[in-house]
DNA sequence: GCGGTATACTTTGTTATACGAGGTATACGC
DNA sequence: GCGTATACCTCGTATAACAAAGTATACCGC
């Protein structure tokens, strides 16, 4: 889906998290694995995945390991830190209230 | 609650038009109205809300009307347009669609 | 050994948005 | 006449998602 631009702010750090605090990934491997995990819904690009990557990575909530084992390409794994799963949990809870608030102001004029 | 600064981002007209959709408002009553009825989620200051009324008139998606009556504070009131009403339907949708895209790679982690 | 495609990472510039902090002015109770 | 609640307005700042462009390596068919 097209959202607009800047209904995706904020979430997708959040994201991003959750995936890979599932599985180890590589940045190229993430953009493929963000667009079938949601289903297509979200579809980053290369271009706003990477700078994320990094900023994740300086704040210490995932830690990147260069892997290029001989006859490959060399990519750079991301898995979460414990304290990126611990701000992963205080992102998600966040999201349930903003969830939860949304759902409080819009429930009425949707219904109608 | 305190969000993460982004993390409004792109959702405040969405909710802003909900609630004048509901019952036509001026903007101070709508600061209130909107903390009231999120049961405390959103607290938007004046000097967030105002600048999204303008530029929900100018869009067309609100029409505000001076009320001032005798012995009465001038105040404006908005009421949602037309535009508006499907402005906030195509809105609610992508909302929907942010949320169960959320759904999908949030829930995996947190239930760990 | 040559060309095309998929993989993989990197950087730059643009646009817009929520917010804090400050300011103005009127009604009303006491 | 004084404080408080009401009501509106404006400016500057930080930063985030994105498009676009660039670099470089592996793999496959021929």
């Amino acid at each position: 889906m097209r959202f607009d631009r800047e209904l995706l702010k904020g979430t997708t750090e959040t994201f991003i998290l959750a995936t890979v605090a599932e599985m180890p990934c590589h940045g190229y491997q993430l953009v493929k694995q963000l667009k079938l995990k949601s289903e297509g819904i979200f579809q980053l690009g290369e271009g706003t995945l990477y700078p994320i990557l990094y900023k994740l990575e300086a704040k210490g909530w995932i830690a990147g390991k260069w892997d290029g084992g001989t006859g490959q390409r060399r990519r750079r794994v991301y898995r979460i830190t414990p304290l990126g799963r611990r701000q992963l949990a205080a992102r998600s809870e966040q999201w349930s209230e903003l969830v939860r608030g949304m759902a409080l102001l819009l429930g009425a004029s949707t219904n109608e």
